[in-house]
DNA sequence: AGAAGATATTTTAGGCTTAAAATAATTTCT
DNA sequence: AGAAATTATTTTAAGCCTAAAATATCTTCT
């Protein structure tokens, strides 16, 4: 009887684009998810480059390239890596000057070039990672395990849910 | 009796600094945490430049000042931004070359300058922080009031376990 | 086959970022 | 006061990053 007449129910995704107003819970989360995230990573920054003498995105990319042996392309690099095909490029070019990488063209495709890890590469890549684990286990040591595995989860959501909201814009 | 005997209590943090060993969990949250903190990022940084045709970096200098109407020295705003002087020194010129910021030598230290927004910088920011925080809310707006505040709470005990960390290393 | 559209990569111009060195002013110590 | 250490900022060199345009190749459609 009321159901009919009430307004239909607005759900937080309508509020949020529709009503402009007063957000600033979310505001403040995406503040502290920022400032957190920054802080860890200028951290790994930092000792990656007193360490090893290597930059971030140089080692971003070589764990892509651990993760999948066989190799990456340019573009697939670029897309998982999530910055520009140009930019990747770049470090491409460094890191096969240093001998760490190796570029051959495509056998299906005359446009693309496939990039893996020299055995250099992988051994270089080897003592990186292993620090770079602990680092990042240091990190975190201060959340129980439950406590990981909730925030695992809340950040999968939140991933999802930004990937919708972009989705939708893009 | 077996008190005694027993090994110390190992700690998670201990564990993590002392045992190197296996952190795959850890490792996958930090991943996910940066993939997180990236796309949006990556997306706010679109937004702005589609629709305000500035950079992320310059309204993140602009929403310090904000919130410090008195003004910061360029010190404060590297410090707040966690980004390094030279930096800012750059950014700051282009803001004041825009008319949007004030920049004036500090009457207490003659080797610093305050900054401050002009009645222009406060009129282009307002029409930007509105936008913003709805880009934001929507983001989040797949999940609960209930999960944002979880969200919040284990974000801000990993921003304390990261500095705890990094203040032991550097 | 040939044209039109799509895709992979590179190039270019401009901007952000850092670390380290240089400069100028302040604070501290004697 | 004067020297030494600290602090605020700028400069410099190198590297990361993007968007947009250019090039080469592939795919699709007729």
């Amino acid at each position: 009887m009321d159901g009919l007449l009430a307004p239909a129910p607005i759900d937080r995704e309508t509020t949020a684009t529709l009503r402009p107003g007063d957000h600033k819970a979310e505001l403040r989360l995406w503040l502290r998810m920022l400032t957190c995230t920054t802080l860890i990573e200028n951290g790994v920054r930092r000792r990656l480059r007193d360490t090893f003498d290597v930059t971030l995105p140089r080692f971003d990319l070589m764990a892509q390239l651990h993760k999948t042996p066989t190799g990456l392309t340019l573009g697939e690099l670029s897309q998982r890596m999530m910055v520009s095909n140009g930019n990747v490029t770049a470090i491409v070019e460094k890191l096969v000057s240093q001998g760490l990488l190796d570029r051959k063209p495509s056998l299906r495709d005359r446009r693309a070039q496939v990039v893996s890890l020299t055995a250099a590469g992988r051994g270089a890549f080897s003592q990186m990672a292993a620090a770079h684990e602990n680092w990042i286990a240091a990190t975190f040591s201060g959340l129980s395990r439950e406590e990981e595995e909730q925030l695992m989860a809340l950040l999968g959501k939140a991933k999802m849910s930004a990937r919708k909201s972009l989705g939708e814009v893009s």
